[in-house]
RNA sequence: GGACAGUUGGGUGAGCUGGCUGAAACCACAUCCCUGCUAAGGAUGCGUACGGGUAACUGUACCGAGGGUUCGAAUCCCUCACUGUCCGCCA
């Protein structure tokens, strides 16, 4: 959630921020007085109920001095029916800021390029040289067959298309990358957790997710309870309503979930093989840090991220997000893109995203600076994606034949 | 899933025959004082959110959540959630 304080008192400077990201200013407007609306009704509602507590306690007197209620009682009985009318209102008025306020994404950082879209993302740097093939690289699906891998007809039986099943080495090779990311990450600073892979609507909300991404997300039926669409989710809201002393931040977080999603309105993108499945596994590092950490430890991360790539001798590009393409809750986000040769391109396979305060507005997490409760900032970045980590091994490792080298790295983990 | 018990501030925990309780006490924490040596003594402060005020301060709400009764509810009633224990089931 933005700061709505901030939007009031700087509305052009906030509504410039926000058309960066797409958002048109009516609603801005539309917002801005809804905020009004509801702090001059409560304000109205505030002055009743105090006429009221001081009445009551004025009953108590009388009826201890036994004197005559009679006449209290009629002021206070008209009195409560206009805090009842007052509260609709002011009720009304709540809601209403809610229902607009939580569906209006983060400002952009100064410093985000702008621009519409993906086209407009700017590339900041390139790490490794893609290798040269003696022969036409193939895609994963095509290597996948070849070494029996990955068994797309089988996931869709047991579940529906999108799903898939790792076989043998594939399945070890899945399995050796967690355990490498996670120790990376470890040996950076991050503690590692293991959290519950169902969250409640209120968790979702926190992190940006609810109410207006429920289409992307599976609900379990009759339960408050979504399949987790990433780690961030769980990770970040591990200190959800809690007040943490300056001393114990930053906390560095770092999990391994699968992750669910529904991927509606990608109809059509990348049905082949598994780059987009609504399951993936993924290893996450979350950072809640204090407002003058999180620069630092953003970079951190991004660094974190593509070592990890350099370790596996993965040649990727740095990209930094524009306006127009950056997440809903994102400050400021870098992707990390994979070169897959068999796709002839970069596909992103991590990306790293500081919300500053808006999700710790949202999931109400402060920490105590001196006397003053502070929210904090959080931050979240892949390191990585696991699946495309595999698909990126193996284009970038085939041999002719279509045999898939292990990466020094990972040797020790198979 | 069934039965009973519970859910109070950072923690432990009183209050729960309705008003004097936003909440005792203790611990933790912070600042200061004393002391002098590894640990102890004393003073004061110390919940959260939103609003008003330069500030001192002040208004409202919050004792699991939501609703109800009442002039007035942490205290009474209802619904739900969660926790504990026993039983059932189970990795």
């Amino acid at each position: 959630m933005i700061d709505l304080k901030y939007l009031q008192k700087n509305f052009d400077e906030a509504s410039a921020k926000l058309i960066k990201k797409g958002v048109n200013k009516e609603i801005l407007e539309n917002l801005k007085e809804l905020f009004a609306t509801l702090k001059s009704a409560n304000s109205t509602l505030e002055e009743a109920k105090a006429e009221q507590n001081k009445m009551s306690k004025l009953f108590g007197e009388y009826m201890r001095e036994k004197k005559d209620i009679t006449q209290l009682k009629e002021k206070v009985n008209a009195n409560k029916e206009e805090i009842v009318a007052l509260q609709a209102t002011a009720r009304e008025a709540q809601e209403a800021l809610e229902r607009v306020s939580l569906a209006i994404p983060n400002f952009p950082d100064d410093s985000v390029p702008e621009g519409a879209n993906e086209e407009d993302n700017v590339e900041l740097k390139k790490v490794l040289e893609p290798r040269k093939f003696e022969f036409e690289p193939k895609e994963h699906w095509e290597l996948a067959q070849i070494n029996g891998w990955i068994d797309f007809e089988r996931g869709v039986k047991l579940a529906k298309s999108r799903f898939s099943v790792l076989r043998g080495e594939a399945a070890r090779l899945e399995r050796a990358l967690i355990n490498f990311f996670l120790d990376v990450n470890r040996q950076r600073g991050f503690e590692e957790v293991c959290v519950p892979f169902l969250n409640n609507s209120a968790m979702l909300q926190g992190t940006g997710q609810l109410p207006k991404f429920e289409d992307d997300l599976f609900k379990i039926d009759g339960e408050d309870l979504y399949l987790i669409p990433t780690a961030e989710v769980p990770l970040t809201n591990l200190y959800h309503d809690e007040i943490l002393t300056q001393k114990e931040l930053p906390i560095l977080l770092t999990g391994y979930t699968p992750c669910f999603r529904k991927e509606a309105g990608s109809a059509g993108r990348d049905t082949r093989g598994m780059i987009r499945q609504h399951q993936f596994d993924k290893v996450e590092m979350v950072a809640i840090a204090t407002p003058q950490q999180s620069e630092d430890i953003f970079n951190m991360m991004v660094e974190n991220a593509s070592d990890i790539l350099t370790q596996l001798g993965l040649p990727h590009r740095v990209i930094e997000l524009c306006g127009g393409d950056l997440g809903f809750s994102a400050a400021t986000t870098i992707d990390l893109e994979v070169w897959l040769p068999g796709q002839d391109k970069y596909r992103e396979i991590s990306s790293i995203s500081n919300t500053r305060d808006f999700q710790a507005r949202r999931a109400k997490i402060r920490y105590k600076d001196g006397k003053k409760n502070v929210l904090v900032h959080t931050l979240n970045g892949s390191a990585l994606a696991v699946g495309r980590t595999l698909v990126a091994i193996m284009e970038n490792y085939q041999n002719e034949d279509g045999t898939i080298e292990i990466p020094e790295v990972l040797k020790k983990y198979m």
